[in-house]
RNA sequence: GCGCCUUUAGCUCAGUCGGUAGAGCAGCGGACUUUUAAUCCGUUGGUCCCGGGUUCAAGUCCCGGAGGGCGCACCA
């Protein structure tokens, strides 16, 4: 980046360096500071003194403020700027008669972008903006590259997600929603936390990547020689520390899937998996409704309603709730019974129906089924119960009904928001289902793992009666903050290396 | 993988029928002691994404390629 500038961003480069330069020459260099005794911030200082009027100052009181310099408007002998911080920002004001020539010129000299400290009172101007009267400061860091448009901002998606410093740095917006995300998460903890809940960490490089239908990355340790896989899911190995005796564990971790990469789609994700012993699927649902209208009411401020889209979508409690089966059947005026869609070739059958293209397996065909008849119609948040135990192969099965199991998947908004179930506990049970994976995987699913047959030994232990829950926590941030692209709640998403 | 759109100054964008590159902001110089997208005067700045082709002449038309966005397909 250092050797390819254009010849007008050079110049302005070129001219930053000369600013620079002044500024080492009258008063010390900005790259020697070590640090500056910040003790406010823009939001606390508006707040504080929102009772001032017009012109009238708040003298006794002097503060330190630091940030990055946004914009300088200079008007002979004063200048007055914006200054930003991660609270939000404020206006500077500074007069030569006060702070002198040779520091008026360092003020002066000092570029869009610059980091400084500032000390000083909080007056209200004649036209009504809080102002930090500056009586002192000091050019803490030089920016020595040109920021994008004041008005404008940067607008060009690839660069927004390749320099997202830049991105942060001139896009207010951008900081909010990334700022939402930390708190959700954090509120999330809380939440989990306050029950009694262990966070815990469970390897990313496996042997055998399980408890997911999806293709890994592939990698390789030298130190053993062995390639490896990253995971896809937590899944198999919390529920060892459920069969270890740890009852309750949870755990907010990155997750890779080697497919597609869209609007909803990021190759490493964040997916929160938790684990309860003793209880069932039920129990679960309670406890994910609580936490979804918790986390509503923390986001949207006392209310439950979000907007998203130009929709509302209310998580006041209780969520509706709908059959699998049944849900298909109500949205295809009672086309598409159970029965059909429990056979192989009914389900194949309606897939033609609906106009779509052949599975490779059943499971994949319901699949299709139930994302065209019945998820469009998704759009309060519906909890969708009772799936079918042959897309299920790590759930319990439903006493007196074994062709479903104790499972629900959280819809809203006709985006999948959490997939729980009561966990299989039945190690022969659970070898029978790999078993049969091995056999939908040989008719051309790449996406069904190899089995762990590890995690069947370990269930030969005894495992507790256990739900389990997933939340993508991507695709939760995106509705709770109204962003319709993945990128757009990820720092930084991955790009294609060239640019 | 397929389709549509997009790429012009540091940033945001114009650029007509093919006639030889424009604006605003930023920058630089100047005026200005309560401005706030400050204002006013002057001014620098271009690999028109890359490579071919057509043409007297290509930012513009044609072909190929690259990056990005969106949609479809894929993706529990």
């Amino acid at each position: 980046m250092h050797d390819d500038l254009g010849k007008s961003e050079a110049a302005l480069v070129a001219a930053r360096r000369e600013n620079l330069a002044a500024l080492r020459s009258r008063s010390g260099d900005p790259f020697a500071q070590t640090r500056y005794p910040v003790d406010t911030h823009t939001h606390e200082l508006l707040a504080e003194y929102e009772i001032l009027a017009p012109e009238e100052k708040a003298e006794s009181k002097r503060w330190h403020l630091a940030g990055r310099l946004m914009s300088k408007r200079k008007m002979g002998k004063t200048i007055f700027a914006d200054l930003h911080d991660r609270t939000g920002k404020m206006q500077l004001y500074v007069r030569k008669d006060e702070i002198g020539e040779d520091r008026f010129a360092d003020f002066n000299d000092m570029d869009r972008g610059d980091i400084v400290g500032v000390h000083g009172f909080v007056f209200r101007s004649k036209l009504g903006e809080l102002t930090l009267h500056v009586l002192d400061f000091v050019v803490l860091g030089k920016a020595l590259a040109p920021l994008p448009d004041k008005w404008h901002g940067l607008q060009d998606v690839e660069k927004r997600y390749r320099q997202r410093y830049v991105d942060l740095i001139v896009n207010d917006d951008v900081r909010d929603t990334m700022i939402l995300r930390s708190r959700i998460i954090s509120g999330m903890r809380r939440f989990i936390d306050a029950q009694g809940f262990y966070e815990v960490e469970t390897p990313t490089l496996l042997h055998v990547a399980g408890g997911a239908a999806a293709r890994p990355f592939l990698t390789h340790v030298n130190a053993l020689d062995e390639q490896l896989q990253l995971r896809i899911a937590t899944e198999l190995n919390l529920k060892r520390l459920i069969v270890g005796g740890m009852e309750r564990v949870y755990e907010i971790g990155r997750i890779f899937r080697n497919e597609g990469i869209d609007t909803t789609h990021n190759p490493e994700f964040t997916m929160l998996e938790l684990y309860c012993a003793y209880w069932d699927v039920h129990d679960m649902l309670a406890f994910n409704e609580a936490l979804m209208e918790h986390l509503a009411l923390e986001i949207a401020g006392g209310s439950t309603d979000l907007t998203v889209g130009d929709r509302t979508i209310s998580f006041a409690r209780p969520f509706a709730r709908i059959g699998y089966l049944d849900g298909i059947a109500q949205y295809s005026d009672g086309k598409y019974t159970r029965q059909r869609l429990l056979d192989p070739d009914g389900a194949a059958a309606i897939l033609r129906e609906l106009g779509l293209p052949d599975s490779p397996t059943h499971g994949h065909a319901l699949d299709k089924i139930f994302e065209h008849v019945l998820e469009p119609h998704l759009i309060q948040p519906t909890f969708v119960m009772d799936y079918p135990v042959l897309i299920s192969p790590l759930a319990k099965k439903k006493n007196g009904d074994p062709e479903l199991v104790d499972r629900y998947e959280l819809f809203a908004n006709c985006m999948e928001l959490s997939n729980a179930f009561t966990e299989l506990n039945d190690p022969d049970d659970q070898r029978a289902r790999f078993e049969a994976q091995i056999a939908e995987r040989a008719k051309g699913d790449a996406e069904i793992p190899e089995p762990d047959w590890d995690f069947v030994h370990a269930l030969e232990y005894g495992m507790p009666p256990t739900a389990g829950i997933g939340i993508g926590i991507d695709r939760l941030v995106m509705l709770l903050t109204n962003q319709s692209s993945i990128r757009d709640v990820l720092l930084f998403p991955l790009q294609r290396s060239h640019g």
